[in-house]
DNA sequence: TGTCCACTGGAAGGGAGGGCTT
DNA sequence: AAGCCCTCCCTTCCAGTGGACA
């Protein structure tokens, strides 16, 4: 018989490692190294919801990459391993990066409490008071202990103000069999500044911060991980440290670290090579950031698309450096080609300031004196990445745009 | 010392879109 | 079908501002 055309890369693949899953971003270990500290303070705290009591609310902060989410996933199997049939408590989990809205908190909530399918709360329609007091009756009816975690909490407060936190973080007032604590989770510590002061108290009843791993407990974390998922021998001797080295120098980011060693164990695997070395790692490297930023930018709107286009052009006609009066201008341009109709200028300042927060561009208010104080506007990507937004189906009207030669200087 | 430039960025609000209830 | 509600994207209006220059 014939063999199939993926007879050989079935063969290539999985012949280093063992079980990819496991050097997953995603995947939830056995045990945490370095971290069995918070899990127990934090085990402490909710333990109390076995006796019926509401534990406090908790704040965790600390930067992407420390575990902030792991412990609490491991918490919750935790919980479900004491209380399988949530006897006495319910664990919800919700990710605000995901659902940044305020019905969309209440009613992930409910909806996770519910178990009639015909009762629940629908997408869209309600007014915010229905859905939240359709929910805390659920919430009531449970008579249980319900622990909520909000995830990139700071996400939402930024994006529909503190309401969601105000109306959760007072609904206890409003249960009369029921308990409710929340454990909010964020990267950004100065965002309690800007909470409504009740708030604010209410939610940090108890407060932790999870510091960055060093690159010796990164090490630590790889090798557990690698153990499990890799063969002995592979892995050249400096690979992991390597990998926790590049990481622990970026942010201490642990999915950093687990992603360079994973990735760059495909790329070993994929060229056919049967040691993982340094070289590999450092091509995984570029290969994550190429990814991400190009990821991010597919999901670009059109218009944002359209000025991070003049910001590459006016960067082509030698131009590094720019105002936000120059984009506009070369935006304008290019709408008039593309056939979209242009923003104002107020709307592209946010534009702007959208792409410096994913670090499209870097942007930074100065002062030009008798010239005006205006972004001072530079482009951050590699040529690659701008050479597949040019070749964007949504772009190629500007396939025979010339940028005019330059006729201002800065 | 005051002027003035080229914006910045907050506030308020409009309207389209999606989806509910009645 | 009419009437609501929420979200998203956007506009309009405008007070505020850092610093070169007269």
């Amino acid at each position: 018989m014939e063999e199939s055309i993926f007879k050989k890369h079935i063969e290539k693949r999985n012949r280093l490692v063992k079980n990819k899953n496991i050097l997953q971003t995603s995947y939830l270990p056995e045990e945490l190294p370095h971290r069995t500290a918070e899990i127990d303070s934090i085990a402490t705290i909710i333990a109390t919801a076995f006796s019926g009591d509401k534990p406090s609310n908790i704040m965790i902060f600390g930067k992407p990459g420390t575990g902030k989410t792991a412990v609490m996933n491991f918490i919750g199997n935790e919980l479900k391993k004491e209380d399988p049939d949530e006897h006495s408590c319910v664990y919800i989990y919700i990710n605000c990066g995901v659902v940044d809205t305020q019905y969309g908190v209440l009613l992930n909530i409910g909806n996770q409490i519910i178990i009639d399918f015909e009762k629940r709360i629908p997408f869209a329609g309600w007014s915010i008071e229905k859905v939240y007091s359709e929910m805390r009756n659920y919430i009531d009816e449970q008579r249980k202990i319900v622990i909520v975690v909000l995830d990139e909490l700071d996400r939402l407060v930024h994006k529909s103000s503190d309401d969601v936190l105000y109306n959760l973080s007072k609904i206890n007032e409003d249960l009369k069999y029921s308990k409710l604590s929340l454990i909010g989770i964020s990267n950004d510590l100065k965002f309690m500044e800007f909470l409504d002061p009740r708030v604010k108290s209410r939610m940090s009843e108890e407060k932790m911060v999870f510091h960055p791993y060093d690159a010796g407990q990164l090490e630590d974390i790889l090798r557990s991980r690698a153990k499990a998922a890799i063969e002995d021998g592979i892995l050249d001797a400096e690979v992991i440290p390597y990998c926790a080295a590049l990481a622990a120098r970026d942010t201490g980011d642990a999915r950093m670290a687990l992603d360079l060693l994973r990735i760059s164990a495909e790329i070993a695997e994929r060229s056919g090579e049967n040691i993982v070395t340094r070289a590999h790692v450092r091509s995984a490297k570029n290969k994550i950031e190429l990814d991400t930023t190009s990821e991010v930018i597919k999901t670009l709107t059109q218009q944002s698309k359209t000025v991070l286009m003049s910001i590459i052009y006016n960067t082509k006609r030698d131009k590094k450096l720019m105002t936000t009066g120059d984009v506009y201008s070369t935006y304008e341009e290019l709408c008039n080609i593309l056939n979209i109709t242009p923003n104002t200028q107020r709307r592209i300042t946010d534009l702007i300031s959208e792409l410096d927060m994913l670090g499209i561009v870097h942007a930074r208010v100065k002062s030009f004196g008798r010239a005006g104080r205006t972004k001072e506007i530079e482009l951050s990507i590699p040529d690659e990445i701008c050479k597949m937004l040019e070749n964007e189906e949504s772009m190629s009207r500007l396939k025979n745009y010339r940028p005019p030669t330059q006729t201002r200087l800065m």
